[in-house]
DNA sequence: CCCATAATTGAACAATGTTCAATAGTGGTT
DNA sequence: AACCACTATTGAACATTGTTCAATTATGGG
C-alpha cells in the first residue's frame, strides 16, 4: 500500500515530488507510521526499486531465445527500451537514488540486478563455449553497463544533441555481436 | 572563491554534504552573499560540475594520437579512469547532480560535454572515412556511455561483485576495435 | 565630508526527514 | 462485561535544508 503509494507519487511527480508526508497524504495516515513500516525513506525507495527491478525482470519473460544470440539480444534492449520508455520516472528513480554513505543495500537489491545480468547472460549463452563462463559474465555485466550509460545519459539530456537512444543501442548490440560471432 | 569551497567540501563529505551554510562557513560569509553569485545551489553545482569536466578535458591533453586508434583509445581510457579515480567525488558529483524538472542546464555545460566527446572521436578518427562523420559520432557517443556507464555502476556498487572497471573497460576497448578495425 | 551604490548580514520562512510521548484501538481472558 | 496487555496511530516537536529580503555596513568618487 505504501510502496504503491510511493509509485504513484513518483510516476506523476518524479522522485523529488516524493516525500514522506506526500506518501502519508496518499495513504490517509500520517508520517509517524511510515517508520513503522520503513526505517527512513532511502529504505523505502531502495525497496520499491528492487520491485521495479523485478518488474523490468518480468517484462523479460516472454522473450524466446531459440533464435540465436543476434535476435535474443535484440528482443532484450527491444524489450529493457520499452519498460525504461513505459516506466520513465520509476526507471529515473533507480538511476538516481544515490545513498547515504553509510547506507547498505539489502542482499535483495544485488539479487534483483543479478537476476537482469542473468537474462543477459541468457541471451549471448550460445555465443561462449563450455569453461567460458567468467568472458560470459564480464560481457553480460558489459552489455548491461553500456545500456545503462546509454539510457542514464539520455535522461538527463547528456548526450550530442543528435544522438538517439536506439541508434546507440542497435550499434551496440552491431558491435558486439561483430566482434563475438 | 565559493567554487573552491565547494570543491573542497565536495572532495570531503561528497555532494551530500554540500550545503549553503557549509559553503558560507568555509567562504566566511554568511548564506545571503551566496545568492548575490549564484541563483541557486543547483547553478552552483552545475558550475562546478563544468569545471570538473573542463578539468578532465585538459587531463587528456597530452595523449599523443599518433600511435593510432588502439593506443590512443587505450590510453584515453587510461586517462578518463584515472581521473575519476584521483577525483573520486567531484566525477561522483557529475554523475549524481539530478536537476530540477524546470532547470535548463547552460550551454557550457553542454560544450564541456562536447570536448570531451571531442577527444574520443579525435581517439577513433583513423578508423573512419571521410563522409563517415556521423558513425563516427555515433560511435564516440556510444564508448562515451559506455564508459560512463561503466564507473556510475561501480560507484553506486551495482555491478556483479566480481567485475572490475578496469577489466570491464579493457573489454570495451578491445569489443569496439575488433569490431571496427 | 557626503552620498549613491554595492556588498553583506541576520533573521525569518516553508519544506524536509525523523523522533517519540501520548492516545486510540484490538482481541483475548476472566 | 470489564479488564488488560499489546499494537497501531497520532500529532506535535526538532534539526536541517534552500531561499528571501529588509536592514545594515562598506566603498569610492565628487
Amino acid at each position: 500500500m505504501t510502496l504503491d503509494a510511493a509509485r504513484k507519487i513518483v510516476s506523476e511527480n518524479g522522485l523529488r515530488g516524493l516525500t514522506t508526508r506526500s506518501i502519508a497524504r496518499e495513504i490517509g495516515y500520517t508520517v509517524g507510521t511510515l517508520y513503522q513500516i520503513f526505517d527512513n525513506v532511502d529504505r523505502l525507495i531502495e525497496q520499491m526499486n528492487i520491485e521495479t527491478l523485478d518488474a523490468m525482470r518480468s517484462h523479460y519473460q516472454q522473450i524466446d531465445f531459440k533464435d540465436g544470440p543476434g535476435e535474443g539480444l535484440r528482443a532484450l534492449v527491444h524489450r529493457y527500451l520499452e519498460f525504461t520508455n513505459d516506466n520513465r520516472e520509476l526507471w529515473s528513480a533507480v538511476i538516481d537514488h544515490n545513498l547515504p554513505e553509510d547506507f547498505q543495500r539489502q542482499d535483495r537489491y544485488f539479487e534483483a540486478v543479478g537476476g537482469l545480468l542473468n537474462v543477459v547472460e541468457q541471451a549471448i549463452a550460445p555465443l561462449y563455449q563450455p569453461g567460458d563462463e567468467e568472458d560470459r559474465l564480464r560481457d553480460a555485466n558489459l552489455l548491461w553497463a553500456s545500456l545503462y550509460g546509454i539510457t542514464a545519459l539520455a535522461s538527463a539530456d547528456r548526450l550530442a544533441r543528435s544522438e538517439t537512444v536506439l541508434s546507440l543501442s542497435d550499434t551496440l548490440i552491431d558491435t558486439y555481436l561483430k566482434a563475438r560471432v
